[in-house]
DNA sequence: AATATATATTGACACACATCGATGAATGAT
DNA sequence: ATCATTCATCGATGTGTGTCAATATATATT
């Protein structure tokens, strides 16, 4: 039986994980070092500074963007990732009544 | 090997849990029904109110407790729970600034 | 077309975890 | 002393999850 799990767990077991807690960190400096984008990290430059293979963080970034805390926009070949703001905040507000 | 979780690790992965978020809930209304305490409430009293086996509860409890999120206090045969008000405040600051 | 690069998917594995029934330990009541 | 109650512990079980190597897919470059 595959019971559905609601979104404030989903986004409470996302953000659980340590490595993507350093993933959401990292998205913070918004802007991928190697080409000088400033609309976010992809998933080759999360990978470089993370001691996680490749498809390790490629599932950990399915996560985070299934829960909704972070935006994936394809360009080319690169997926740039990066913080959904406002639903990081809503989840911090969540946690402020449901705590 | 054992990787020894760090504190915030183990505090969102308990709260992570939704039945361990209703028994915060819970523990919200502070008083036990049965006996008009005003310090805590004992496990019989949650495991009355959620549809979870007493092992179950114990487990969760302890989870809590381990966790620094709630404080238990043996009295007799009851071990009566409170939230510790404190560590959840920390918990939201760390996660305020974690994330 | 052929090659290289970025990411996703698949399959596998080990481990953690939520849950329960059965049992034990501690304590209060009779 | 016996019994009931509250909780913990043990053993088992199914499910979820983090991780990787191998492979596939998509896209850019040559």
């Amino acid at each position: 039986m595959k019971t559905t799990k609601d979104s404030l767990t989903a986004q409470m077991g996302a953000v659980a994980d340590p490595a993507r807690r350093r993933i959401l960190a990292f998205l913070k400096e918004k802007g991928c070092c190697s080409l000088g984008r400033k609309t976010g990290l992809c998933a080759c430059d999360v990978e470089q500074r993370m001691q996680l293979s490749q498809p390790t963080i490629s599932h950990h970034m399915q996560v985070l963007t299934h829960a909704g805390l972070v935006q994936a926009e394809k360009h080319g070949r690169w997926r740039w990732y990066r913080r959904n703001e406002e639903a990081l905040r809503r989840l911090l507000n969540a946690l402020k009544d449901s705590l």
